[in-house]
RNA sequence: GCCGGAGUAGCUCAGUCGGUUAGAGCAGCGGAAUCAUAAUCCGCGUGUCGGGGGUUCGAGUCCCUCCUCCGGCACCA
């Protein structure tokens, strides 16, 4: 019991211009719920998430709305807060990367690189569009040459960078990366990345010239540059693990010794947009400045709504998390969770909504509602004593392929494993028949079994289904007479005898559509 | 174009190293029960496992080919 296990989680931090959308919720649930999991499970979690505050967008964004850079990404920082809380979000860090911290760390990082000879000046070459004063790449630009907005031609532009010196760590990822086969999930995002670096990798460009984005972290090096808002934004996830210590001199600074911090991160979660710039910029950074490359990186689909058909019942909602008004919080969190297998893409309809929602209210919260009703009826409310009677092994196996299934991060797994034990439960209702043991007086000892091994499966339930569903869980187990959630291990110790249940509300109402 | 993935019951999907009659949930039909949010439980599937060819004693599961859909191919935060 000495060494409890820990756990350093990420969501990517946010870029702070737009509103906080289902693609945001999405990979912070994930996390979210990853992150419940392992406190679950024992373990200790730092879970870290934030905004991106730098950069010619944000500069762009604010100089549009005619506010200071700061002005605007306090207002954003506030908006995405506030979505995190109302979607029951744990996160125990928020980071922003205009902190100060931050900002001190990403000139240590960057004077490291500096001083290791990581870094040359050299030229970038791009199409710059005038008008909108943003730069494309060769593939974005049609082969008339005009800019994606405005679609006005634009012009071949050369200007002085700083670049990383990438390349030299090609092999070393590749290898790292054929060495270690999960480190990159899912599989065939690992494919993707491998295939990738079959082509030679080129380096990495990391400032941008103040003359035209004045909005980011001066480089140590030269003033008149600053950082590329990725390596900015990057290393958000060295600040928070609190590994380096700017102020100490450069052999104390943390980059030869992370022993006392929550570096390397365990897992970073992102959408798959971004995941060549987690598997190859980062490691590759990382492997630049000596520091220990994450555990695992974990990219996820997208949520498609473009086949959402009109529904009478539930109105033609297109945003999911619009349900949560109506369904709430938990259960959006369990539809977005059980649908979309990790990983993969999803396909959002309002019929399918209903049909995880129904099956959330059917076998789970109906059989809270059954068993919590016979225990006050038969009982007087109080859980009695007696030794279970059934459903154990059951119990064991569902702990067991929850853990698997979350240990590859298969998170819609481990809720249908979950779910699987609350079927498994309403048979058991049915098979013992409490309705005819209660009866019965001859069988008082068997209706105390049926309850007692009931209410244990409950706290069970409550256990498992808390990361996914935390508000509904904590009502659950105020329900059945516990001060909070238990833990998975606290709740098979957990003693439940002579607790007196309380009934509430159905967990997951019917909802009555218009 | 190059590389990769997927195509299994009406719907959403599972099917480990190829091995006896291919599975689950939902929907549908029939029944039971009444503790419960009319929720629950039991029973019911003649599925060309995308088409074709091949290897094998035996293939959804390996090889070839064709069809369809999808993803990746760097500075997009």
């Amino acid at each position: 019991m000495s060494s409890v296990a820990h756990k350093y989680i990420t969501t990517p931090i946010y870029y702070a211009t737009g509103e906080p959308h289902l693609g945001h919720a999405y990979t912070t649930i994930l996390a979210d719920v990853l992150a419940r999991f392992h406190r679950q499970d024992g373990a200790e979690v730092l879970f870290l998430t934030g905004t991106d505050e730098h950069g010619q967008k944000i500069q762009d964004e604010a100089a549009a709305r005619g506010v200071r850079p700061i002005e605007l990404c306090d207002v954003m920082a506030e908006r995405f807060a506030a979505a995190w809380e109302r979607l029951e979000i744990s996160h125990d860090r928020f980071i922003r990367t205009t902190e100060a911290e931050h900002v001190a760390v990403v000139r240590a990082f960057l004077t490291r690189l500096w001083e290791r000879d990581q870094i040359y000046e050299g030229t970038y070459e791009g199409w710059y569009c005038v008008s909108d004063e943003r730069y494309w790449t060769e593939k974005d630009l049609g082969p008339d040459k005009t800019c994606q907005i405005c679609g006005k031609p634009v012009t071949h532009v050369e200007e002085k960078n700083y670049f990383f010196k990438m390349s030299a760590y090609q092999d070393a990822l590749v290898r790292h990366i054929e060495d270690n086969p999960d480190w990159i999930v899912p599989a065939h995002r690992r494919n993707e990345i491998l295939g990738f670096l079959r082509q030679p990798l080129g380096d990495l460009s990391i400032s941008r010239p103040k003359t035209r984005v004045h909005w980011g972290i001066e480089l140590p090096f030269d003033t008149d540059h600053v950082a590329y808002v990725w390596v900015d934004a990057l290393i958000n996830y060295l600040t928070a693990s609190g590994a380096v210590t700017p102020d100490a001199p450069p052999e104390g600074q943390g980059f030869d010794d992370v022993s006392g911090s929550w570096w390397p991160a365990d897992l970073h979660t992102m959408g798959k947009d971004i995941l060549t710039t987690h598997a190859v910029y980062w490691p590759t950074l990382l492997m630049g400045v000596g520091l220990p490359v994450p555990r695992q990186i974990l990219a996820h689909g997208w949520w498609v709504v473009g086949e959402t058909k009109m529904s009478k019942s539930i109105g033609n909602v297109v945003d999911p998390l619009a349900l949560r008004e109506r369904f709430g919080t938990d259960a959006v969190r369990w539809y977005l969770m059980r649908e979309m297998p990790t990983g993969g893409d999803a396909s959002y309809t309002p019929e399918r909504f209903l049909a995880r929602y129904d099956e959330l209210a059917n076998v789970l919260g109906n059989l809270a509602s059954r068993v919590v009703s016979m225990i006050v009826k038969y009982r007087d409310g109080v859980i009695p004593e007696a030794p279970g009677n059934g459903l154990d092994d059951d119990i064991t196996k569902t702990l067991g392929a929850v853990r698997a299934a979350m240990a590859g991060y298969r998170v819609h797994d481990a809720l249908a494993a979950a779910m699987d034990l609350a079927r498994l439960a309403n048979g058991y209702v049915e098979e013992r028949a409490p309705w005819s043991q209660a009866k019965d007086p001859g069988q008082a000892t068997e209706l105390d079994e049926t309850l007692a091994t009931l209410a244990r499966a409950l706290a069970i339930l409550a256990a498992l289904f808390q990361p996914v569903a935390p508000a509904k869980m904590a009502d659950l187990a105020g329900q059945l007479g516990l001060e909070a959630v238990p833990t998975l291990e606290g709740a098979e110790a957990l003693e439940l005898a002579g607790r007196r249940v309380r009934r509430g509300g159905p967990l997951f109402p019917r909802v009555e559509l218009a």
